[in-house]
DNA sequence: TGTGATGTTGAATG
DNA sequence: GCATTCAACATCAC
């Protein structure tokens, strides 16, 4: 689920759901996905803590605490919240859950563990160390291409590498090159200027229409725009390209040939 | 029942 | 040293 505008529509339920709310206790079935101290250890450190604030960058959001520190949750591929009263609404695959003094509880949801929670005490330091890029829909024109450069690499790997922008995944990134015609193969350093400037807006068109629309996200995941199109075969707006497929930066791909040109 | 999955990391390679 | 690629991670759903 998460990229981007999904994390965005996780920090909007976080903040319902667990701002200037105090920590009780916090309940762990499986610490695996917390990397840095064992599952002990982070139900210690937060409790009788309060949340008062949180910042998305990219993927990661960073909840902070009343004491200045700060929990780092990143929902890998499958992580997920959710904020219930009766012990028996908990997720199927609750990793574990933050149990607030007026009773509710926001459990988080990970089936395949790939998630990352980190408890940090400078999250500013974390940013800076970890090598995040600018978060995708904040980064100016100018900043995207001086982080194009003269890469070597795909315009797919370019979009996925978190340290160039941060928030663009495996689908938005095809999306990107879908809309502005480019062959998700194509190498950055050959992209004319006038095409990076065009992958610029359409980022941020996609983005920001995904950001709009994330509140249905949980109702309505079918209707979103790669759905129509990243299908084997499926054809292109000029009505003969057709679909096709292939493992581009390490991760399934799909375009339109030759609708999206290759550069 | 085998295969692939909306992500990141660290080792290996160029 | 830097850029890039790739296997590994763990488990579910189709």
């Amino acid at each position: 689920m998460p990229e981007l505008p999904e994390v965005h529509t996780f920090q909007q339920y976080f903040d319902a759901a667990a701002l200037q709310q105090r920590i009780m206790q916090v309940e762990v079935h499986d610490d695996k996905i917390i990397r840095n101290m064992d599952g002990f250890s982070f139900a210690e450190r937060l409790r009788e803590r309060t949340f008062t604030g949180s910042l998305r960058q990219g993927k990661y959001l960073f909840a902070d605490l009343d004491n200045g520190h700060s929990v780092l949750l990143h929902f890998g591929m499958t992580g997920d919240l959710k904020l219930y009263q009766d012990p028996g609404e908990r997720p199927r695959f609750e990793r574990f859950a933050f149990v607030f003094t007026d009773g509710n509880r926001l459990g988080f949801d990970d089936a395949r563990k790939f998630a990352r929670v980190l408890y940090l005490e400078d999250r500013d330091a974390y940013i800076a160390e970890s090598g995040l890029g600018p978060d995708a829909l904040v980064i100016s024109e100018a900043d995207f291409l001086a982080a194009m450069g003269q890469r070597k690499t795909s315009l797919k790997g370019f979009l996925l590498n978190q340290s160039c922008l941060a928030g663009v995944g495996n689908l938005y990134a095809d999306e990107i090159c879908y809309r502005t015609r480019v062959h998700p193969g194509s190498t950055v350093a050959s992209l004319p200027d006038k095409k990076r400037r065009e992958v610029y807006a359409k980022l941020q068109e996609v983005l920001h229409t995904a950001v709009e629309q994330s509140p249905h996200y949980r109702d309505y995941p079918e209707q979103w725009f790669w759905n129509e199109w990243r299908h084997e075969g499926h054809l292109a707006p000029d009505g003969k390209s057709k679909v096709e497929s292939a493992k581009i930066a390490g991760r399934t791909t799909y375009w339109a040939a030759p609708w999206q040109r290759k550069y």
